[in-house]
RNA sequence: CGGGGUGUGGCGCAGUCCGGUAGCGCACCUGGUUUGGGACCAGGGGGCCGAAGGUUCGAAUCCUUUCGCCCCGACCA
């Protein structure tokens, strides 16, 4: 491609809106343009790269037996009535009208489409497994979009599922995407975390999220790096260790007016935060909960919303933190609470000489000790791990990570099967549900992902599998006769069946050498000079910076063997 | 949705406090000189200052409303 007829809008200055590496580059390297919040053109060499992500998660999704499909955007409200989710989606769901008042989504993700689908085409246990996908775009209203194309409204996204008659065949479909997943990232030059996730409300059992690590990522990650063990922060147990704070002492009452933070509240007191305990109200699903933690943790809310196999879960407003604990807000305790539900965090236990709220205004109890004072009725694992808190499996202290999330599989088992009435005979002639799985790659994301584990400060640094293109052909001629030379290079570059980037623009040298290192594509020709006095070309490898110089007969070879060293760790 | 910020040529910004009809750098066009790490000289084109309303002899600037965008939070497979 010759870079005089090419749209590659390069440009000197960061733009003000982006705020991480990889959407700072894509767009000053003229891969995307922002077309709204949340909404990117991709042009053509952006898009270029993003056919290379998506055609290696091809490869590896139809290696692993699965079939492409492409499945309507616009979907049908009664798709989404029949699995319920057109009631529990909320906002997040684009809803519209056609002319005729009936409603439809955008579709956000397609269980219910795909469902509908296998139900319509298998019949018997013979027809499965089957394991069917999609690289489609999805539409999500999102609060914020933010840092480009990771969190954006509408992205493109592989989303694959399975069906088994068994949970043995279930097992199998799963382990078979884990393994293509790791090829995948693999091969687009990723490095990642695979971790333990929260199934959330998709229901359903296993869940493994395929992180990035990056600075910028929106999820936590707890890694053990003595045994391996890595969850997401929504679900990363850890081990309790088993010393008890506080001193015994005899329940009394303190007036704290207008103290109500557990910082405050440590100032006053002056001991340490976790002798408090911290009650917060809730409301699930519509019944107002209470749960206590150690003024040292927070709450995970994520946690709490699985042990109580709610579907919904937030904070109370002021108005019910006043009707069930008979006090303004910050002074919710334990002792003499009548909540119905009460869940307290296995920290609650070891602690004694607590200092609590009074579910009074302005009072706290002191020298409070569980079991005497409040009973602890339901006990569970509620607070967010930390960095430093110990490997549930090793009992080694753990580090956390920043990730971005760039794949997930489930297990969702017969969430979506059994609600949408998928059967099939089974060899006995009797009807089984179907269990399903499913597993979604953010290929959009992923491009992103790649960008941020791969540039430095002059420009994106292209793995080879992801690359626009494999060689930036950078022409510096005067005379006619000398662009003559240089178009033979390209010719016979091209001819040899390189993907070729050819810098024949009128423009100073060092412009398209800045250009060549912000666009970062692997390896670098300059055909200039040199070529002209000694008839040898430069090649600047571009990760490494290492240069050489070579002739022109064995130019192809040379730069077909660097691409193939290049990405060995 | 709450808090904060911002909107001026394609991009990055100044001008707004203190009202007088818009400027800088980059990019772009023409001619010339240049050409191995973001060249130089000369000439030139392009902006109803996010939008609407108001105050005023006069508004980018003051007031009101509104919209977009960005950040923090809430929220969120």
């Amino acid at each position: 491609m010759r870079l005089s007829q090419y749209i590659l809008p390069t440009q000197k200055e960061d733009p003000s809106d982006a705020q991480v590496s990889s959407h700072r580059l894509m767009i000053r390297a003229g891969l995307i343009r922002k077309e709204a919040a949340g909404m990117y053109a991709y042009l053509p060499a952006g898009l270029r790269a993003l056919r290379k992500v998506t055609a290696i998660v091809k490869e590896e999704m139809d290696k692993a037996g699965a079939m492409e499909c492409l499945m309507p955007e616009l979907t049908s409200a009664d798709l989404w009535k029949e699995s319920g989710r057109w009631e529990s989606m909320g906002p997040e769901m684009f809803r519209i009208r056609d002319r005729n008042s009936m409603e439809y989504a955008l579709g956000p993700t397609h269980e219910e489409a795909f469902t509908a689908l296998v139900r319509s085409v298998v019949s018997s246990y013979k027809d499965l497994p089957v394991n069917v996908y999609q690289i489609n775009t999805k539409f999500r209203d999102e609060i914020r979009p933010r840092f480009g194309v990771i969190r954006s409204k509408e992205f493109i996204m592989k989303d694959a599922y399975s069906f088994d008659v068994d949970q043995n065949g279930l097992d199998l479909s799963y382990d078979k995407m884990a393994s293509a997943y790791r090829a995948i990232f693999d091969r687009c030059g990723l490095e990642t975390i695979p971790v333990q996730a929260d199934s959330g409300t998709m229901g359903g059992s296993a869940s493994e999220e395929f992180m990035v690590a990056s600075e910028v990522g929106e999820e936590t990650l707890l890694i053990c790096r003595e045994c391996g063990y890595s969850a997401n922060q929504e679900k990363a147990g850890f081990k309790r260790e088993d010393n008890v704070a506080g001193e015994v002492a005899e329940l009394r009452e303190v007036h704290t007016p207008n103290i109500k933070t557990i910082d405050d509240l440590a100032a006053f007191f002056k001991c340490e935060k976790k002798v408090f305990l911290k009650t917060i109200v809730f409301v699930a699903d519509g019944e107002a909960v209470v749960a206590v933690v150690t003024g040292d943790r927070d709450i995970n809310e994520t946690k709490l919303k699985s042990f109580l196999g709610a579907a919904e879960l937030e904070q109370a407003d002021d108005k019910t933190v006043e009707s069930v604990t008979g006090s303004a807000v910050g002074f919710a305790g334990p002792v003499n609470c009548d909540a119905k539900r009460i869940v307290f965090d296995y920290g609650v236990a070891q602690v004694q000489g607590a200092i609590t709220g009074a579910n009074k205004t302005d009072y706290h109890f002191a020298g409070v000790h569980p079991g005497r004072d409040f009973v602890i009725s339901e006990e569970a694992d509620i607070v967010e791990a930390i960095d430093g808190d110990l490997c549930p499996e090793c009992g080694k202290p753990m580090i956390t990570r920043k990730g971005i999330e760039v794949g997930h599989i489930f297990k969702l088992g017969k969430k979506y099967t059994e609600s949408m009435k998928v059967n099939v005979l089974d060899n006995n002639g009797k009807a089984v549900v179907p269990l399903m799985g499913c597993y979604g790659i953010g290929v959009t994301r992923t491009l992103a992902a790649v960008i941020e584990q791969h540039h430095d400060e002059k420009g994106l640094i292209w793995p080879k599998a992801v690359a626009p293109f494999d060689v930036h052909l950078v022409g510096i001629g005067k005379s006619e006769g000398e662009k003559a030379a240089i178009d033979e290079v390209y010719t016979a570059l091209l001819s040899d069946g390189l993907e070729v980037l050819y810098d024949d623009r009128k423009l100073s040298p060092g412009v398209k050498f800045a250009d060549a290192d912000l666009l970062g594509l692997p390896v670098r020709i300059t055909c200039g000079k040199s070529y002209f006095q000694d008839g040898e070309l430069e090649i600047k490898i571009r990760k490494t910076g290492e240069q050489l110089t070579v002739k022109p007969d064995v130019l192809a070879k040379k730069i077909r063997e660097i691409i193939a060293g290049l990405d060995r760790e």
